[in-house]
DNA sequence: AGCAAATATTTTGTATACATGGTATTTATA
DNA sequence: TATAAATACCATGTATACAAAATATTTGCT
């Protein structure tokens, strides 16, 4: 390995870096993150998952969606509930009047973002991008 | 945005998550992380580097590079030393034999992981994806 | 019923990433 | 030369990511 550069773990590190910043920009105004803005988007499809099925769905591990709650929760955008089938293992995250008003204004500003970078790609290459990145990211599964 | 994955934010964020843990299992039996691979791979071509150095270098903040020290000192695999020119605010990463054993090793193990990632995508994907990553991380630098 | 195995969540500890701010030192400037 | 600005590093606090383990609960099997 002549330059750290070529080597894909620094790389796409690197690449997923930039990007994770450009989001944090565009959500910071909503005192929100990327990976909060996840939950939130699996929350807006269906509300009340739990823990674990938010976990599954986004590929989080257990112990960081406790924390994500967590913050989520003390920022009253969602709150935990029991499960209603009465599983008291299960805390189910339902959204709060705040947290389902934040899905327009969040989904419009992370379209905002994939519009621009697939602009400064150009439409094929990006296409190309987010075709490899998806075989990527499911590699191992 | 329909769905999570075509947001780019958290679809590249995915695809580095699967690459660092490939690259984290091929490291771990040095004891070594990606990060700590990318700082090891910096001193080998230059040795005794400072902080701000290898941080402009690896685009990694002062604050993180003084743990990632912290922790390849605590290995033994460099050691902090004064600036020879006497400026007294600097500290040079200087490897040990320990730390310049493990060049041939730790790079044949990520050259290893950058061959079969290239062999899944196929060589003219690989050389795309390359490239778009390349593009991706200068964006705004 | 009784107990092992599986499940769901949380806790703890380590490793980045980054914003903010503090300290020491050096450089540039009035 | 006195001082402001810049530089280098470190400390602190927050937010993931993940391994390992603890706890509580449920399920499955005998």
């Amino acid at each position: 390995m002549d330059r750290i550069e070529d080597c894909i773990s620094f790389l796409i590190g690197k690449a997923a870096q930039q990007i994770a910043r450009r989001a944090r920009d565009k959500l910071a105004p909503f005192g929100v993150t990327p990976v909060q803005y996840a939950v939130l988007h699996a929350l807006w499809l269906q509300d009340g998952q739990s823990g674990s099925e938010l976990g599954a769905r986004l590929a989080i591990d257990s112990a960081t969606i406790t924390g994500i709650v967590d913050r989520l929760e003390a920022a009253d955008l969602l709150a935990r509930c029991p499960d209603e089938a009465g599983d008291r293992r299960i805390n189910r995250a339902v959204l709060t009047d705040r947290g389902r008003s934040l899905q327009v204004p969040l989904d419009q500003a992370m379209d905002e973002l994939n519009a621009e970078v697939a602009a400064e790609l150009g439409q094929s290459d990006a296409g190309r991008l987010w075709a490899g990145l998806h075989r990527l990211g499911r590699i191992g599964t």
